[in-house]
DNA sequence: AACGGAGCCAACCGCGTCGGT
DNA sequence: GACCGACGCGGTTGGCTCCGT
């Protein structure tokens, strides 16, 4: 069954609201309100179809829309929420008080994407850098132990051989330090703009204590610390270069005293 | 000044879901 | 349970603006 086109297209109107048109629906709807959406159109006198009234009412029209550009909080916020719910714009949104799913849609396809894929770029090259000296550590070295450590990365060749140790001061040494993932990252990154060349100022000292291991704490409610989820599958091309090194579960990785 | 490409954003389209009958 | 209409959502598009050449 073929399902029909939202509205008949004979004599609607299409394309940019005039400014007309926008009081009419204003005025309509503060009287009335919506109701049906397909009702509402012919109800008000416009050569509309309801989508479209929807469409602009909820998008552009609506008393409380914040206007003008995202705030950096605001853009952190989108970053966190889209990490943990994906593309749910609505769900975001709702998160977002004043902005609207298409807003929120359009920033991130236009603006965040972009900005999250430097970030990316710069630490992946960073992290070459990273994973030849931990090579060059694991070859140079004797024993791994009990460690659980796994990961999606498959040339991260630490953590195959486990039979090899990587000396505390081999990881100390290294030129970048992990990443910790804590409140700071998000802000930080929200706020790496297009000519910056640095990281985010952030660092995991790897001890020979138990060391949790890195957990958003906004991700809380939907993986339980017990859990065994692997980030990797929940994280977009952008942002698993901080997962895939150190991070599968919720367990602890035990160093091995030196 | 003219042109073309890139970026941005409002609007559209099609599909899934929900609720009423 | 099946059908249908309405709504909501996410992906996509088209046109406008800006900027570099």
């Amino acid at each position: 069954m073929v399902r029909a086109p939202c509205c008949e297209k004979m004599g609607l109107k299409r394309g940019p609201w005039s400014l007309e048109e926008d009081q009419i629906l204003i005025s309509y709807i503060q009287k009335h309100g919506h109701g049906n959406w397909r009702a509402l159109p012919k109800l008000a006198g416009l050569l509309r179809c309801g989508k479209s009234c929807r469409l602009r009412w909820i998008n552009y029209l609506r008393p409380d829309i914040k206007r003008g550009n995202f705030t950096n909080e605001e853009e952190e916020s989108i970053i966190k929420l889209h990490k943990m719910l994906g593309n749910r714009w609505s769900a975001i949104a709702a998160k977002l008080p004043g902005r609207t799913d298409n807003e929120i849609k359009n920033v991130w396809h236009t603006h965040l994407k972009k900005k999250l894929n430097k970030i990316s770029s710069e630490l992946s090259n960073k992290r070459v850098v990273s994973k030849q000296k931990i090579k060059r550590s694991v070859s140079n070295s004797s024993t791994i132990t009990e460690s659980e450590c796994t990961t999606s990365s498959s040339d991260f060749s630490f953590v195959d051989e486990r039979k090899d140790v990587i000396k505390s001061e081999d990881i100390e040494s290294m030129e970048e330090p992990m990443p910790e993932i804590d409140e700071s990252f998000w802000s930080e990154a929200a706020a790496l703009d297009e000519t910056s060349t640095d990281m985010p100022p952030s660092s995991l000292t790897i001890s020979n204590e138990i060391m949790p291991l890195p957990y958003p704490s906004d991700c809380g409610d939907i993986f339980p610390q017990e859990s065994k989820v692997d980030y990797n599958s929940n994280l977009d091309d952008g942002m698993d270069f901080w997962y895939d090194i150190f991070i599968r579960s919720g367990d602890q990785i035990e160093l091995p005293e030196f």
